[in-house]
DNA sequence: ATCGGGCGGTTTTTT
DNA sequence: ACCGCCCGAT
């Protein structure tokens, strides 16, 4: 299969005309007079472009341009002659983190001639490491990367054998506890026996078992890239001080992300030279939950005694009271390393809240508002400037009358002098000023979770608004691309075992479950792969029938696609071990810039001859023709790599969509994608209670779920360059049932000063900010302040509200039957109290152990539970639904 | 061997 | 409400 250099082949492309270059001037950069690119930075932005040596922290908030500091100090530190970009190792989190500060080198005045070969996701690096020393980790240096799926399909096996009901335990909880266990470097004997008790206490058991039979499949997982790397780092100092001295300058990007095996890579790179640069934002750690761990950017001063921490606090991106609406939130959090984000530009618009009924006028109210900021007006500012108009008149006579809130007939409602009553505008501001006319790509919607996004979906499509659907299903997850890469992996390498199970029955080839067991005991006896089980089983007829005949005609199909490969390319006999950056230059030079392309033609034949795409030329279901398309789409990314080996390792670290098409739409996305973007208008709706912040993250996690969550809040209203708007809805399906939300303990955290409230009088009873100290617990009685805002549901605004929504049916919002309780308020429960949990319904407490509680729920079994997050239920009988 | 109905699970996402 | 998975019926 094929090796490290490959990738750095396909990326060798971009770089071949500077490469022939880069043998003659060996200064590396080019364009640069003297330190010019240094020229426009702010004082805090040139001192890190310039403290090059020892270890050095850079605190980089939002928007602050933290990428082209970076920039500035990679052309430093090639120019000061401190090292050539390929002495540079620069790490980053996401393969697109790492196109796009290729991308942006690419295009600065100055140019760094040689490429940073060494620049990419802490995994691919890890694979060419670990493909030049894999026999160190037991592998052989063609492994196989399994991706989630094929992770998941071995635990199950692994499950089997080991005689446990895969029911009960299943995989992809076993998976999880792996993969911790992974992300903090703990290999099977390592596991503290403190977690000896995972998964029916078989945890390390089964961990020792799935590592097994990887090593016995050639095979690593993600994590096991990491994983390895450092174990053989540790093992052999000698090689460890190699890379040392390769590697003398190390810059990491995204620090706040990065999990204890990462750190410890990084710390056992770093350890000599101490040429050290991390670039983070504590308050942008929103990766907790898979691993990250934000210690390690708390604790970078002790790691490295005596590093320097430059903090970049000059906001180029948002306005003022969009900055300060997300200062204001983050403040709340404890334990921070403290930065403050200020702009010199103006104030800008505030941050606009509102609240709407339920999910569905939410999304209404967001389609329309995004049509008409494309004309450079408001919703509501519109309704407004033109109150000519007849129905606006009939409004304000009933606003006249005392009537605060009407809606149209289509159901938005219609604010009256909202503003101006609660004192929260600017006096005399007659209008919502809109800055400009926004066209639809420059607006974005980010959501909490996926689920959100199908409200949009509907509404947009309804109106015929275009939209987007960013961290949608990957184009390589799909399970066409599964399956045709697990023909092309089949064909490259025969024994490839997992590939082989995947398709050998797709399509139908009369192969059942009998018939695979036979191939796996065939293969098992001999110790060989499946695929020459399946030929023996065939030749010594232990198969027989229609399903043998089909069979045979696959082996000999394999033999035949994997002989074309084999001839076409000779290059796999090169040992990988002798490969060194020169010899890749040689390599990258000798590349033909025009491939011919008879790895596309075999690729065509293969997905032919196998009958897989007349599979889905018979299917009939409507997703069909999608899928033929996307298997299209597939052989067309061939083109771009010389041959299917290549093409596989790409695959197998990266994942993107690959179709990006042009046209103005607006963009849906969740709050974790959002990271890293920006966009001129922000839709930020669902901030709700459970919702946002999300009542699972703060029962698994508790405060550290709900400071996370903040952060997320802080992401979100950061990205926002000129309009935020946060909006919450009173009603929401949430699994089909509708709950009846409160609205976000976050947005009683947004300063007062930086926000507009748009939502209707009686919506929001109480004035906003009336529960402020919530959360905080400084303040009084939360559940106080809870209770108020439950009680808005039940003002007259909100029931006249309801009377006239007309076109739905009324559900009257079910009644508090319960007060909320204080996250710190654990003394509140005693054993036998009867209490109600939003997810897992009603139960009885247990027992009590400091904030957490043992509580029997009566349809969801025992669970332990913060305190925080159940409430007090009334009695056994008073169970809704 | 293959199709369909019932059942449990259900965030966020990368590599 | 929806999706994927497993088992029972064809």
């Amino acid at each position: 299969m094929s090796r490290f250099d490959e990738d750095d082949a396909f990326e060798g492309a971009a770089t071949a005309v500077s490469q022939s270059l880069s043998q003659r001037a060996m200064a590396g950069v080019a364009g640069a007079r003297g330190t010019a690119y240094l020229d426009d930075l702010n004082p805090a932005q040139r001192e890190a472009a310039e403290a090059l040596d020892g270890p050095l922290l850079m605190l980089a908030g939002a928007g602050t341009g933290k990428t082209k500091t970076l920039m500035a100090r990679i052309a430093n530190l090639v120019v000061s002659g401190r090292a050539r970009p390929n002495e540079i190792l620069a790490v980053t989190f996401t393969n697109k983190a790492a196109r796009e500060m290729r991308e942006r080198l690419a295009r600065q005045p100055f140019q760094v001639l040689e490429p940073l070969r060494w620049m990419g996701t802490f995994h691919s690096i890890s694979v060419k490491i670990l493909r030049r020393h894999a026999e160190l980790a037991g592998l052989k240096s063609n492994f196989t990367i399994l991706d989630t799926d094929d992770q998941i399909r071995l635990m199950k096996q692994v499950i089997n054998a080991a005689n446990i009901d895969e029911k009960r335990w299943p995989a992809r909880q076993l998976a999880g506890i792996i993969d911790g266990w992974k992300n903090r470097a703990l290999t099977p004997s390592n596991v503290p026996s403190s977690e000896a008790a995972a998964f029916n206490n078989r945890g390390t058991e089964l961990y020792a078992a799935y590592q097994d039979r990887l090593r016995s499949l050639n095979a690593a997982d993600f994590g096991d890239l990491l994983l390895y790397v450092v174990e053989i780092f540790k093992a052999y100092p000698d090689l460890l001080t190699e890379y040392q001295q390769k590697f003398r300058y190390i810059l990491v990007d995204e620090y706040q992300d990065t999990n204890v095996a990462q750190y410890l890579w990084l710390r056992l790179l770093a350890q000599g030279h101490r040429n050290i640069c991390c670039v983070g934002d504590d308050d942008q750690s929103i990766y907790g939950w898979r691993g990250a761990e934000v210690g390690n950017i708390l604790r970078f001063e002790k790691d490295f005694p005596g590093a320097r921490v430059i903090r970049l606090e000059q906001n180029y991106r948002s306005t003022g009271h969009i900055l300060a609406a997300a200062s204001g939130i983050i403040a709340k959090n404890a334990g921070r390393l403290g930065k403050t984000l200020w702009t010199a530009g103006g104030l800008g618009e505030k941050v606009r809240l509102i609240g709407r009924w339920d999910g569905e006028e939410e999304a209404r109210w967001i389609g329309e508002e995004a049509e008409a900021l494309q004309r450079g007006s408001s919703v509501i500012a519109n309704r407004r400037s033109n109150a000519r108009s007849k129905t606006s008149i009939q409004e304000s006579e009933r606003l006249a009358k005392g009537g605060r809130v009407s809606q149209n007939a289509a159901g938005d409602i219609h604010v009256s002098n909202l503003m101006r009553e609660q004192s929260l505008t600017p006096a005399g501001a007659g209008n919502i000023p809109i800055p400009r006319g926004f066209g639809l790509d420059e607006m974005a919607i980010l959501v909490r979770g996926s689920s959100q996004m199908r409200a949009f979906e509907d509404r947009f499509l309804t109106i015929g608004l275009p939209y987007r659907v960013v961290g949608g299903p990957r184009f390589y997850e799909r399970a066409e691309i599964r399956d045709a890469m697990a023909y092309f992996r089949l064909a490259v390498s025969p024994t490839d075992d997992l590939a082989f199970e995947r398709i050998v029955n797709t399509p139908k080839r009369g192969l059942g479950d009998k018939a695979q067991q036979v191939i796996q005991m065939t293969a098992r006896a001999d110790e060989t792969s499946l695929l020459e089980g399946a030929r023996y089983a065939v030749a010594s007829g232990k198969l027989g029938g229609k399903g043998a005949a089909e069979l045979r005609r696959f082996v000999e199909n394999v033999d035949r696609w994997h002989k074309a490969i084999a001839a076409a390319s000779p290059a796999t006999a090169r040992n990988p071990a002798d490969d060194d950056d020169e010899l890749i230059e040689l390599d990258e030079a000798s590349v033909p810039s025009a491939h011919d392309h008879a790895h596309v033609r075999l690729a065509e034949e293969i997905l032919e001859e196998s009958g897989y795409i007349a599979m889905w030329q018979n299917d009939k279901t409507p997703e069909a023709a999608g899928r033929l398309e996307n298997l299209k789409e597939l052989v067309k990314a061939l083109e771009q790599f010389e041959n299917l080996q290549g093409f596989l390792e790409h695959v197998a670290l990266i994942s993107e969509n690959s179709s990006e098409e042009e046209s103005e739409k607006i963009t849906i996305m969740t709050l974790h994608a959002a990271k890293g973007l920006e966009f001129p208008v922000v839709f930020l709706p669902g901030w709700e209670d459970g919702l946002f912040p999300s009542q699972r993250s703060m029962d698994e996690s508790g405060q550290k779920g709900l400071e996370e969550e903040r952060r997320l809040a802080y992401v979100g209203i950061t990205r926002a360059e000129e309009l935020c708007t946060i909006s919450f809805a009173g009603n929401r399906q949430v699994y089909g049932r509708w709950q009846s939300q409160m609205p976000s303990r976050f947005i009683d955290e947004l300063p007062e000063a930086d926000v507009e409230v748009l939502t209707p009088p009686g919506l929001y009873g109480g004035g906003y900010g009336a529960a402020a100290g919530f959360g905080g617990n400084a303040g009084g009685s939360s559940v106080e302040a809870r209770a108020t805002k439950a009680d808005v549901y039940n003002s007259p605004g909100w029931r006249r509200l309801q009377d006239r929504a007309g076109n739905r049916p009324v559900s009257q919002p079910r009644e508090s039957r319960h007060t909320v309780i204080d996250l710190d308020a654990v003394s509140a429960f005693d054993v036998g109290d009867r209490v109600f949990h939003q997810k897992f319904g009603y139960g009885h407490v247990q027992e009590i152990e400091g904030d957490k509680l043992a509580v029997a729920f009566d349809k969801a079994g025992t669970k332990k539970i913060v305190a925080g997050f159940v409430v007090a239920a009334a009695d056994a009988d008073d169970v809704p639904f």
